[in-house]
DNA sequence: GTCTATATAGTGATAGAC
DNA sequence: GTCTATCACTATATAGAC
């Protein structure tokens, strides 16, 4: 397709410590600290070398986007795994992979080019959360309090993205409250489902207190 | 404080039209597209003028972003008057001045400049989205479903805001389900305050169907 | 207030030697 | 596979004429 003349796209070890170096600056610095000159700088090797690995920088991104793909789709599997499975999905969506997926997002927005790719991975990620968490609800009876499943991964995306974005943005009014709501839907969702009526939770296994605050990494510091 | 050499302050016709066109821009192409030269070019001036107005780039951000101070003001006074608060603040967050926000706090990313002016500016309003919310929680009896206000507005911004950004990237991947659901809170919430116990909807003032689906704003086209 | 012209520095990408 | 050198282009910002 796009060959322009010639390309390393064997397992080089120059190649790996450039994706390493891409995806750094990334999650740091954001989208926009990643260049040729910048990514070859702290590499250790010349400008040149980047755009022999990959071509064009939109190359870079998307060989960075798809790097990642093998460690999501291991994480996602921890959804099945874990007792409490709507907790896995509230950390999977608080951890880097996801916050490098949001910058990945924002890059969309200003390379057209790999825009369609960029959604596509992240839909990709929604479905693939979409499918653990019904195998859950239907397995075992896992409390969403009558929410549609689907609408739970949205609702998930949606409120670690904010309070991950505004964080970094030093930005934190209201936070506190939010995250204690969703610890104690979380809370809820992890109670056995009741036989006939509602009870209260078993044995509360956690020391209460209010509720934990700060749970979520910053985003850019 | 930061005055380069001369620029020009005043009531300016063109300096009206520099920020309209940087304001339509930002909204339809993201704020990567506004520059010295395009903005320039798009409002028919050379492109020493926008300088000269503005001083630097960041300072014409700085600008457009307080120029909204006081029509995002007037909006938000309207969940003041509606018969629905919360419905009003759905609306007020799914508009395109909602949009203009999140472009900018995207752009403070990248500007760590004005980082804490943008930052600023998006929690004013949420105070003021919170102020009068929990006023009209107070004086009429307005069903949160015992939700703290506050959190409410986190959980109103981060829904639209996804919707609308994952909209501009062609991903609605569980979208419908979503809005469905915020329909329905809508609903209960604009219900009249229950006397005792719970009671089904009253008159069911829309015909119904399913749901309505897509009734956000597109992000960028 | 608006212009032309230019300074200065950044970018992605390419050619060709080694 | 890695390099040096460079092209072509863009960016913000400034100087000075009108």
């Amino acid at each position: 397709m796009t060959a322009p003349r010639r390309h390393g796209t064997e397992k080089s070890k120059t190649r790996f410590v450039l994706l390493d170096v891409a995806e750094r600056l990334m999650l740091e610095e954001g989208y926009a600290a990643v260049g040729v000159r910048r990514v070859a700088r702290e590499a250790g090797v010349a400008p040149a070398l980047v755009l022999y690995h990959f071509g064009t920088l939109d190359d870079l991104f998307l060989a960075l986007l798809r790097r990642r793909a093998d460690d999501e789709t291991a994480r996602h599997a921890r959804i099945l795994d874990s007792p409490e499975p709507l907790r896995a999905l509230w950390d999977l969506s608080s951890q880097p992979g996801t916050a490098l997926i949001m910058e990945f997002m924002a890059l969309a927005n200003h390379r057209k080019a790999i825009r369609a790719e960029i959604a596509e991975a992240a839909e990709r990620y929604r479905r693939l959360q979409l499918e653990a968490l019904t195998r859950r609800v239907a397995e075992d009876g896992i409390d969403l309090d009558g929410l549609p499943p689907v609408a739970v991964t949205v609702l998930t995306a949606a409120i670690s993205r904010t309070l991950m974005l505004e964080s970094g943005l030093g930005m934190t009014f209201g936070h506190e409250e939010t995250l204690a709501l969703v610890e104690s839907i979380l809370r809820r969702s992890a109670a056995p489902p009741p036989a006939d009526a509602r009870v209260p939770a078993p044995t509360d296994h956690t020391a209460d207190g209010p509720y934990r605050a700060a749970s979520l990494p910053q985003g850019k510091p």
